[in-house]
DNA sequence: CTAGTTAATGACTGGTCAGTCATTAAGTTT
DNA sequence: AAACTTAATGACTGACCAGTCATTAACTAG
């Protein structure tokens, strides 16, 4: 096999090809963004030809949905069982959800993917709206529950859940921007897990009563 | 002159035509983002043609350049002056300059200007390094400064300025994302002062000793 | 081994658009 | 009012690139 990939021109892999493009398009497409993207790069990246990838994927912009799609994975839904099943205190909860954060923009391009959505979601509102849809209008609503628990029980002050939501992830957002944006041209390297450890220490404290 | 405005052709104004460029191509740079405007919906904007752009400006890219150095005025000039000149606890200038945010974003087109720079950084880092320089890396120490007075004198609990700097803007940050991607796509409208006043009030309580 | 099927290729096409420049109009000076 | 200077125009060019498709290579069943 290792002999046939050094010598094969045309290898047919028809199950690996998908995986491998969406793998080179998400390189590629971090690194110099989408429109600036060529096809053909991709391809080159992904080992295969410009045709093939029009063999899995319609057109340019399926390859960013899917992308996407790929990106948020089963998380929003991890989250939403854990909020169900809680008894007790919120705060262990709410900590453990923005590490959960902080784990996947460390471990994956997560942060990329954030950027892609700004920057696209003019030019292609399908992206954006699928992220709304998916993500944010997911993801909030099960953190406003949360912090109403909190705010209900007296673990919290009285708070507007709505805007407190986005107190707790604004800081999130930033570490995906300045990983994504700001570091890449050479801003120091910041410690999103020292920043969110320093966040949720201000934001629990803060909401005490 | 209305008279003449409305027979003449060709008008000859060449003071007055960078400043209408400029307009234009931030109102249609907001609207389909930086690569899909094309220089000639620019021109037309401006009620002007595609070639006197190219007497004021060098290429489409010194639009983008000029938009972000206009945005950016003298903002924060302002706010270093009321750093230096300030006696006395750090907490009502903090929220006085979250508050002086908050106005720009209501105001101007603060948050398609930092679309604009998170989406273009990559293709154009020349972009992104001069917001880095002259607002992110004057902006950011500043704070720290103030925070660090305020830990300084017991006004603060014990807490790492460069890291809560980060926590501070991060709400702002989302707002001005909010407002340019979200709000576009039929998100409901994020009142901006509201959640500004939220996170101050969360914010200033969390770091109290 | 042969015929049929499916994966992969890459030259090509059609459309787009940034930037140029020869030409024309407006305004100014003498 | 002629000669000159400068603002403005828009047709044109060259480069770029997404997506197509005729062709070729790799497999498979009989």
């Amino acid at each position: 096999m290792t002999d046939q990939s050094l010598t094969r021109k045309r290898q047919r892999r028809p199950d690996a090809r998908p995986s491998e493009i969406l793998a080179a398009a998400l390189a590629l497409f971090s690194e110099k963004g989408f429109s600036s993207s060529r096809m053909e790069d991709v391809a080159a990246r992904a080992g295969v030809s410009k045709g093939a990838i029009y063999l899995y994927f319609p057109d340019k912009f399926a390859l960013l949905k899917a992308l996407v799609q790929q990106a948020i994975g089963g998380q929003i839904d991890l989250a939403a069982r854990l909020v169900d099943r809680l008894e007790g205190p919120v705060a262990p909860l709410i900590a453990q959800m923005v590490r959960m954060f902080v784990l996947r923009v460390e471990t994956t391009d997560l942060p990329s993917i954030i950027k892609l959505v700004i920057s696209e979601s003019r030019a292609h509102p399908e992206i954006g709206r699928f992220y709304l849809d998916n993500v944010i209008m997911v993801a909030m609503p099960l953190l406003e529950r949360l912090i109403g628990k909190g705010v209900a029980s007296g673990e919290f002050r009285a708070a507007d859940p709505r805007l407190t939501v986005k107190c707790l992830l604004g800081p999130m957002l930033l570490s995906a921007v300045w990983r994504s944006v700001f570091e890449p041209l050479g801003a120091e390297q910041l410690d999103v897990a020292a920043l969110a450890e320093q966040h949720l220490d201000i934001f629990l404290k803060g909401l005490r009563p």
